[in-house]
DNA sequence: AATCAACTGTACCGGCGGTTTGGTTTTCAC
DNA sequence: GTGAAAACCAAACCGCCGGTACAGTTGATT
């Protein structure tokens, strides 16, 4: 009961990791079990197929990152009043978190899922399609709450500006991956944050007032 | 001789649709030759063996892709003198080049690769990093010829935002495809395209006088 | 003592995957 | 029109892979 739990979690772990180096359809169950140290009955005994594993794959995936931005966007809250500053510390906590990892990023199983949609069914791709959805509704909101204090910029949208940021995550991490350079990610969120400066402050971009929404300033 | 390369083509062509659809390891040999109404026998006569297929298609991938942005930056050149209004065009042709294909973007063959990099062998790995070092090597570039004219905002490094440009399209990519939108990546790219005007026309975003470099103006 | 979760072990299957060998047709230069 | 090279076909090979079936074992729980 909690050694099967134990044991379900290593064979996700470790065909996460798998599905991220060659993805989904090159992944082998044989393969998995080898590592795992488990036999074939054993994986059949958790996953009734393949479909199930690429499922329960991406139901943890969705949930663990859930999780990190609840916690970012909690952190950034507790540390500052204003929704602006919390938005930037909040960007700043995740440019940390992504971008110091020892190897680098793992992977976005959503990015190699999108990239595979012919292998899953109807219900595996609904599951990603509503994590971002839900990813970017938080990111957007953030925005919004910045919006009501601080005038936006003309010109952008929003919406956009949101998933604009999951756009700069995923594509961040194929370039850290593709230029075998681990700190791109981190950099590109940064990156990013400074685009959010410059659209909530453009005539003081480096001084902030937490309390004060007074924008409008000679530059 | 000419027949052959015709068939070669069709071969790429049908191969490519595949990879981008479901993966590299998921595409079967044997499923793009009934596609292409050829044996196994003469797949084989034009790649060795599979890993020279994924080369091939990489080649072909960057070549198509370096034309694409030889043209599209060519024309941005040749609509206006300034570097930032061309640079502008530039961006708009490519939002709607790539924005306005019928069932979206195919998708962009690096990003599968990177998400399959155990796959392939080192020499498919240097084409794909070197294409994309070229391309980010193209924008900043272009953007270090603009900050020659218009003064840049601080606060942003433009290696950084010439890399962020790689990861909204590859990133707007992913969306499109994963939340089943194509107009996404067409609206990340404007979206990426003001992200420059605010950065190089801090005071007056929506006037730009192609002839003159008077940037400093009252809001 | 009985029950149940959590496996192991073995054996099997059909199918496909990439690959090879050897032969045949088509194309084109001369 | 012929000969050589290019472009392909036919068939077979072997190993792996996902999946099934089923009987048996172990350890914790009740």
């Amino acid at each position: 009961m909690r050694k099967g739990a134990e044991t379900r979690e290593r064979i996700l772990e470790i065909a996460e990791a798998s599905v991220l180096a060659k993805g989904f359809g090159a992944t082998s169950i044989e393969e998995v079990i080898a590592e795992a140290g488990i036999t074939k009955s054993g994986f059949f005994y958790h996953f009734k197929d393949k479909n199930e594993l690429a499922r329960a794959l991406m139901l943890r995936y969705v949930e663990e990152n859930d999780r990190i931005f609840d916690e970012v966007f909690h952190r950034g809250r507790q540390l500052s009043d204003d929704p602006l500053q919390s938005f930037l510390i909040t960007l700043k906590l995740l440019a940390e978190l992504m971008g110091d990892l020892p190897n680098g990023h793992p992977g976005c199983l959503i990015a190699t899922f999108t990239y595979q949609e012919r292998l899953f069914d109807r219900n595996v791709r609904d599951i990603a399609a509503d994590a971002v959805r839900s990813w970017n509704g938080r990111f957007r909101d953030a925005l919004n709450e910045i919006a009501t204090v601080y005038p936006a910029r003309k010109g952008m949208d929003l919406d956009d500006v949101a998933i604009m940021f999951s756009c700069v995550i995923d594509g961040g991490i194929i370039m850290s991956r593709g230029l075998g350079d681990p700190r791109v990610l981190g950099r590109q969120i940064l990156a990013f944050r400074s685009v959010i400066k410059m659209l909530f402050a453009p005539a003081a971009p480096d001084i902030m007032l937490p309390t004060a929404p007074t924008a409008i300033a000679a530059e």
